[in-house]
Order: structure tokens, then sequence, then C-alpha cells
DNA sequence: GTTTTAAATTGACTGCGGTCAAGACGAGAA
DNA sequence: TTCTCGTCTTGACCGCAGTCAATTTAAAAC
């Protein structure tokens, strides 16, 4: 089921790896690596090997018992769940830096969800088994992937509601929202990190609903052209704020924001 | 905005509390305190306290900051996430044996979700900062909230996925298939702990449309009288079933099982 | 350059689930 | 018993998002 797993090849690696890891922004998990002794960081990486997936791969499936822990070093690789006639729900979307079945390695039971690369990418796996077993004696890696799935499990909640209480055009000013303060607070453009039709699937709309919606936005002055987003003002996207989102919103406060999130 | 909170009254309590801390079936997460030393186990039960709450009380709001891990003695709870115009989304709904706030407390920030009280409860308070401290020397007690938190976000991912891919009537089909694997996988009758119009909103639909579910449910052989769900024959539920599920039936890979999900 | 393919957009139609309102039912109190 | 209140159910209507299909656009392949 699953390919060839190439050799070793750490050196050069292992400081890609940790420069992977810095966090710069504070809506983001902490690395697994964060804080590690020399010791248990060497366990971690000695036990682990690299591997190459060409683009559409399948990394994991529903069903399949999970081996590895992955750590994505070049690429972008999303987890999705899947119907028995086809429809599916996109639970994350992820890039360099990030892991996935770092849950579902505690979960029990075989895997929940299924991988698949988005783009060509290079990934490091660390066997489940090391990593369950190092938890128990290492209090900083349990810490650590305590802080990265809780990270998770809020996404999912926030995504919940989303789906439930919003309506698309809000879903994906929410979207937006999160992408501005991930990429740059400053800036007033913001990059589509993914295409369409696959943020569309993951804010729980189909990629029509999203042309529509892309529409309205542009009439409250955020403009979409191609892969460029691009704000009329600086707080068009504030009136889609919550309340956990302006925790971490450095306007907050300020008499620009009016939105309802920021009290 | 909390409530007095009791002095400690240990003694009895703690063997209440670590009875109710038995798993007995496979699809439910361990309990926070499986496997600690002594000393470990003492360092949590004598730091925390007790509080009772009135029926419909909050007991955390969105924004508060989350000083305290919950464990639920007696009574029920509810999770969930409202917007500003009042619309809510139910995270989850739990009994005695349960805890809360377990994820949030390694979030950061404040709190993402609301708490109420279903009914009148008697919680039990773990002060955050005891945990966090205690999860980095306690590989024991990392390993035990890794297993819950990842259990709550299998959770809310099938949550999403129900949602967004299924109908209003698979999701309360699949809801029922769960009840019945969590009370007792012989019986052929499942009760519903919790109103109609809590269960609905958990499900992301009205009661109206909870209501007509019901109706159809009735046509497939799944009766339900008030509170009381009972089926016609013991394989009714077996068509909602799906990969995650089937893993954990007992009935899988008999004859009788023919759903999609039981392969 | 042209051709081929996939993604995105737009339009027209439909149907499902939400909304609103009325009615049924049950639990509890006087 | 009867009244009240809250939950649940049922019916009628409507609007939004899904569906299907046609078109445009962009990007690969040659």
């Amino acid at each position: 089921m699953s390919d060839n797993i190439p050799p070793s090849s750490h050196g050069n690696l292992s400081t890609d790896i940790l420069s992977l890891s810095q966090t710069n922004n504070p809506d983001s998990p902490v690395s697994i690596f964060k804080g590690l002794s020399e010791d248990n960081l060497q366990n971690l990486l000695s036990n682990s090997s690299v591997r190459s997936v060409e683009q559409g791969r399948e990394i994991i499936q529903q069903g399949d018992e999970v081996k590895y822990l992955y750590f994505i070093v070049e690429g972008s690789v999303k987890t999705l769940r899947s119907s028995i006639d086809g429809d599916e729900a996109t639970i994350r979307m992820l890039k360099a830096g990030d892991t996935f079945m770092d849950a579902v390695i505690f979960m029990g039971g075989t895997s929940p969800i299924r991988a698949t690369a988005l783009k060509p990418s290079k990934l490091l796996l660390i066997p489940a088994s090391i990593i369950r077993s190092q938890v128990l004696r290492d209090g900083q890696l349990g810490d650590n992937l305590l802080h990265i799935v809780t990270w998770h499990y809020k996404n999912a909640m926030q995504q919940i509601d989303s789906i439930v209480t919003k309506t698309p055009v809000e879903r994906l000013g929410y979207y937006f929202l999160k992408l501005h303060m991930e990429q740059d607070s400053e800036s007033m453009d913001i990059n589509l990190p993914f295409q369409k039709s696959m943020i569309a699937n993951h804010l729980g709309m189909k990629p029509e609903t999203f042309s529509r919606a892309l529409k309205k936005l542009k009439e409250m002055g955020i403009d979409v052209d191609h892969e460029r987003i691009t704000m009329r003002e600086a707080y068009s996207l504030c009136h889609f704020c919550d309340t956990d989102t302006a925790f971490n919103c450095p306007k907050q406060g300020t008499t620009d924001c009016k939105s309802g999130g920021c009290s």
C-alpha cells in the first residue's frame, strides 16, 4: 500500500527542519521539536526517514494503520474525510513546517482521515512507536504535542461553527481574515495559498457558491484577481472578526476596529 | 464572573471520581487519571475543589480566561460556540465522568467556547496551572491528555464531515448508531440522553428538521417514542456505519453486516 | 504559434432545509 | 380534574445554495 522509503539522509536536513520550526506569528501552533533536549531531539531524528511524494499521491487512506507522524519539509498536503459516494470534507490544508497524523497516532484504531499531496512534497517520517514511547518519559514532547493537537481542535471547532451558523460570504470573509493575519497584517494584499475549489470545499461550499461569494465581497471592497486578494481599506475584513481572532489582532482596541468581535 | 468555590471535600469523593474513570467501552476516551502514580494523582486531587452549578448556569463564556480543567462528577454540561446574533453551534454534550476545558487550557489565549450546565451538576475543578506544570514532568498525564484531546478532535472531524456531506436523516442515523454502540450493542433499545432540540443543534439542524428526520427513520424501522428508540431489526442502523465506527463494531465482518462502512 | 485540458465563472432551474405559525402532547401545579 | 408552560410536531411557504449546463479564462502540452 505504501511506497518504498528511501534511507535516511540527515546532516543538512536537520537544520532545514529546525529552521522551518521557528514559529513567527501568534496564531500558529508551536513546533513539535520546540525546547527538546539534544538527546531527545536526536532520538526522534535518528529514527526518522525522508520520503518524496508526487502531486496527487495518496499518503494515507481512511482505514489505514498509521505508522508515522509526518513533518512537511517541502510542498503541501491536505487531510480530508470522504464518504462512500465520493463526497469530500477537507479538514486541513498544510504547508511546509506543518505536521500531520500527529493527532491520529494517539486516537487508537485506524486512520479516520485521508491525506493527499497537493504538490510534489518532501516529508519527514517519524515512527509513531518512537513518538508514543518518548511521550511517556519526555514531558516537553507531550507538551508540544498537546499544543499542536489542541490548536487543530480549535480550528476544527471554528470550522464547525462557521459551517453551521455563517453564510458562505461570511465564511469566506473569515477565511480571508485569518489568511491576512497569518501572512502580513500590514499589507493590503493577501495571497491565496491554495486553488479556489480546494478552499471552497474546506469552507463547506461548492465552487460555484465560492465564485458568487467572491462577487459579493468585491462589492464590499475586497477584490480578488486570480490568486491575489486586494483590500480597498485596511479594515475591510474587520467585519468578519470574532472574539477568538480579535484576541490575536494587533489592531484590536484601536478606533478603526469597529467589528462585533472586537469589544 | 464565577461563583464562590466551596472548600475541598475529599475522602469519599476521590473514590467516586476514580470509579467514574473506569472506561467500559472502546469508543470512549481514557480517563485523565489513568495510570498516574499515587504522588502525581494526589498532586492533582489535593489542589482541586468541588463546585455545584444549577441548571442553565453559564460555567465558561467565550473570551473568558480558563483557570481550571473541569471533571463532571454529577450532571451534564454542553460546550458550544455562539455568534453575535445568537446562533449556536453545539460542540460536545457531556455526562458524568467526562472532562471539559481539557483542550482549551493548552490552546493559549481566551476560551473559544462556552460551557453551560444542562442539569444541576457537581464539578471537580483542577487548576490549569497545576495541569500545565505537571505535564512537563509526568509523561503519563501528558499521554492521557493526548488521548483525550485527540478523541475530541476525532469527533469534531466526524462532525464536520457529517454536516458537510450527509443529509439530516443520515446524520441522525449516524448519531443513533454511535449511541447504540456506546450504550449496549446487544439491546434493540436506545435511550436519548439529551432533549431533542439539543441533539438537533449538535447535528447542525433545526428542531423541525429533526422531527422530520425522525419520521423518515420510522419508515426505515427505527421507531422513536419520547426518549426511547426501538429498532425493528438488529441491523437497521448498519446502513449509517462508516469505516471508523465499523472498526469498533462487534458485528463487524459478520454476514448480517452489509453496510458500506463494513468492508 | 495552436491545440488540449483543467479551473473558474455565469446563468437558469430545482429542491432541501429554514422560517413562521398553528396545533398536539406531556409534565407539573393548583 | 383543569390550567399553564414548554417541548415537540406538523403544515405551508420561501429563499438560498446545490445542480446542471454553457461559456470564459488560464495554463499546459505540443
